[in-house]
DNA sequence: GCAATGACGCTCT
DNA sequence: CAGAGCGCCATTG
């Protein structure tokens, strides 16, 4: 498919929804990149509209804590300190471990963005 | 319609 | 390895 440019009807909803849905497909215990998140959402070179949609998100049924900064560094502590302590504690919770300056063990936990089989290698 | 900001990414120092 | 600067596109005022 050619990835419709334009989808009639809603904007940024569709958008939005379309970055959720990535965020949500991501398996548990594996974290994923904000520009990994927008490529797979359709939306390559916007990193930062993936953080923004995840943002205006605020609480849903999307795991945003599983979406990560390049690296493994997580984004949230630039602006939002509270926040990236909550995300922490969730993906500890998953399983998910970090190296002792905060940042994920992408070699790891980083998802491969393809279904089913992760990326391992 | 224009200007500023933003849960980012990559390169250079 | 760590820190700082510039660029990307979209949303908001």
């Amino acid at each position: 498919m050619k990835r419709p440019a334009r989808l009639p009807g809603s904007d940024r909803n569709d958008k939005y929804a379309r970055i959720y849905a990535v965020v949500r497909r991501i398996p548990k215990g594996r974290v994923a990149t904000y520009g990994q998140v927008a490529s797979l959402a359709g939306l390559p070179r916007q990193a930062r509209l993936a953080g923004y949609a995840l943002h205006a998100l605020g609480d849903g049924p999307v795991p945003w804590h599983r979406v990560v900064g390049a690296g493994g560094l997580l984004a949230l502590g630039r602006k939002r300190p509270d926040a990236a302590v909550t995300q922490r504690l969730r993906l500890e919770h998953e399983g998910v471990r970090f190296d002792g300056r905060g940042r994920v063990d992408m070699r790891a936990y980083a998802w491969s963005g393809a279904r089913g089989r992760a990326a391992g290698r």
